[in-house]
RNA sequence: GCGCCCGUAGCUCAGCUGGAUAGAGUACUCGGCUACGAACCGAGCGGUCGGGAGUUCGAAUCUCUCCGGGCGCGCCA
């Protein structure tokens, strides 16, 4: 609908060559926009304003001179100059209606566009470390990761969705040993367990459950005899690698990968399952532990290697990333030959490239920002565009029990699971609650209040208008009536209340507000949307009824309310919240 | 010290590329079911948009500066 006033204020503007020229490299489209206020019409443009400098004119010597060059529009009652110089355009009911016919026609396509072939968009997002259930930090990645990639397809982009899974390196080592000596415990063998473990009660579980074929016995003497001191006597990193050395020593290289490998198993399946459960799915788990023996980490350092961009200084092996726009240069072979993280990060994103995705979006923790400059200058050093790059970042969240703020740490075990999360408030308000807040806002998520108070949660007000319209159907069978679509079609002429013309307004919104969501990165503009929509749902149902003896009326009505069940159905599938027919 | 994010009503937060009298929810005060679902609707109360300066027709929004809060600055992962 907007683009109908852009395109008649684009073509005012090519009969008028000195404005034309002053606006060349402008996009008339973003100049238009909704009204705030119903007496302004329904869309205004900005343009007189912005043309006035550059084509030497008085802003609304400008404006009437764009609105006399307007030609004649069916879908547009009245045209007025307001204020400083603003063209206000007031829509006739039939453009209204049009939409409408548009809404029922397309049903669960209306507000998704054209698919386009590109660009490929890989979206990474959640990639939290397999060593511990996912957590409610979590819950805030996958709830805005999976909307996103919702709003990225609903305009057309193809969306590839990836899970990184931190399944190399030390901490699968400590995971692996965290779980032997809960293995041991349990045959009575005791050893001081790590500070620097993994100690929530999953450990156990893992243990319990692990396959222990193939994995050696040990004597209890054999673990114990010569371990330094844990913390705080000793070093805690210090003992959590002397154990892990005890048990590669005692079970064996593929003993202890087969104690590891089955903890990471256990744990990535969880996860996903958890997520499934959640409504967030991937198209693709990238395993790190797979980047390594592709041996895509040395291809991509060879790559670096050839361009000049790696150097060798106090026996490591550096990348000069300070030349582009980092802080500094970092190490990406260390000197006792492993590599860093950073190495097999620059490999991932050079992986996704290779791949044949055009843009990568990450999704990650607010503590990564530093991390963006570095493998934006680790991808323009091996000749690829930065700008290709895209991190969005969430911010924390802060979980309130009982009024007090809860610790977060994995290796603590003192944390509240996205499981326990979502069995107290359920998937749906969880879902919509994550989402409802910028994500570069601090989320404070009080689960005594989301509980007690779940039924005044927005997601269920929304959820409500559904099952209300839902209702009013099943009505209309029980008074042995039938609904005319086509009638109703033809008489939306009849819809002339104030209410009426609100929902009408609102709902000929849906696309934009899908548009600027999916362009923004920004779910809680549809989250709003959908709260204005039911709210005047729900007023227009108060002050009017709908099964009225008019039958032309009644027809019409029920078109309206049908289009506004199509519009909250689609956009609560957005956000992956269901849209009950009964509450 | 440097860098990123944030500061809007008592509380939790929206405010789209700068736009017209700054908006919701919640709390509080009123009013509305013999109506298709009251998990609802309507009205009221409530704001120096952290402070200051600048840019311009116009600033919550952009720039600078100060104050306050969060996070990050390893040859950790």
């Amino acid at each position: 609908m907007k683009h109908l006033v852009a395109q008649l204020v684009n073509d005012a503007l090519a009969t008028l060559p000195k404005l034309a020229r002053a606006a060349a490299d402008l996009s008339i489209e973003s100049t238009v926009e909704r009204t705030r206020d119903a007496s302004h019409g329904d869309f205004a443009t900005n343009i007189a304003m912005r043309l006035a400098k550059p084509a030497r004119g008085n802003p609304r010597e400008v404006a009437a001179s764009i609105v006399a060059a307007l030609s004649d529009s069916a879908d547009i009652d009245r045209v007025e100059i307001a204020g400083p110089g603003f063209i206000n355009f007031h829509l006739s009911p039939a453009a209204f209606h049009a939409e409408l016919q548009t809404i029922l026609l397309r049903g669960e396509e209306y507000g998704r566009q054209a698919k386009k072939d590109r660009p490929k968009i890989l979206l990474e997002f959640v990639s939290a470390n397999p060593t511990g259930p996912l957590h409610v930090g979590h819950g805030r990645h996958a709830s805005f990761g999976a909307t996103v990639g919702n709003l990225l397809e609903a305009v057309g982009y193809p969306v590839h969705r990836e899970y990184y899974v931190n399944d190399a390196g030390r901490q699968m080592d400590i995971l692996g040993v965290s779980v032997w000596l809960r293995m041991l415990e349990r045959d009575s063998i005791a050893v001081a367990f790590p500070e620097g473990g993994y100690r929530g009660d999953y450990i156990r579980d893992i243990a319990a459950a692990i396959n222990t074929d193939g994995v050696a016995s040990v004597s209890a003497e054999s673990v114990r005899s010569g371990l330094p001191a844990d913390a705080p006597e000793g070093d805690k990193e210090d003992y959590v690698d002397a154990l892990i050395d005890r048990a590669r020593a005692l079970l064996g290289e593929a003993g202890f990968d087969h104690v590891r490998q089955q903890s990471l198993e256990s744990i990535r399946d969880d996860i996903e399952e958890d997520l499934a459960e959640f409504g967030v799915t991937f198209d693709t788990w990238f395993s790190e532990q797979n980047l390594t023996k592709a041996n895509r980490i040395d291809d991509a350092l060879e790559v670096l290697r050839k361009r000049g961009m790696l150097y060798e200084r106090d026996g490591a092996t550096w990348f000069p990333s300070s030349d582009f726009g980092d802080e500094k240069d970092r190490v990406v072979i260390r000197e006792n030959g492993n590599k860093t993280y950073f190495a097999s990060d620059i490999a991932y994103h050079f992986d996704k490239l290779e791949r044949g995705f055009d843009y990568l979006i990450d999704i990650l923790g607010a503590d990564h920002h530093g991390y963006t400059a570095r493998v934006r200058a680790g991808l323009e050093a091996m000749g690829y565009n930065g700008d290709d790059l895209e991190v969005e970042l969430v911010q924390f969240v802060t979980l309130y029990r009982g009024g007090k703020k809860m610790q977060m740490s994995t290796r603590s075990g003192e944390f509240d699971t996205l499981r326990q999360l979502r069995a107290e408030v359920g998937n749906d308000a969880a879902r919509f609650y994550y989402v409802s807040r910028s994500n570069d806002q601090h989320l404070d998520f009080d689960l005594d209040v989301a509980k007690s108070q779940s039924n005044d949660n927005p997601v269920y007000y929304i959820q409500y208008a559904h099952a209300r319209i839902a209702s009013v159907f099943r009505q209309l069978a029980e008074k042995s009536l039938e609904w005319d679509n086509a009638d109703g079609g033809a008489q939306l002429a009849l819809l002339v209340e104030p209410q009426e013309k609100a929902l009408m307004t609102s709902l000929s919104r849906y696309p934009e507000v899908i548009e600027l969501s999916a362009n923004n990165r920004a779910p809680q503009h549809l989250v709003h949307y959908l709260r204005d929509l039911a709210n005047d749902f729900h007023t227009y149902y108060n002050a009017h009824a709908f099964i009225v003896d008019d039958a032309a009326l009644r027809n019409a009505r029920l078109y309206l309310i049908s289009a506004t069940r199509i519009v909250i159905a689609n956009g609560l599938g957005i956000l992956g919240v269901s849209a009950p027919e009964t509450m």
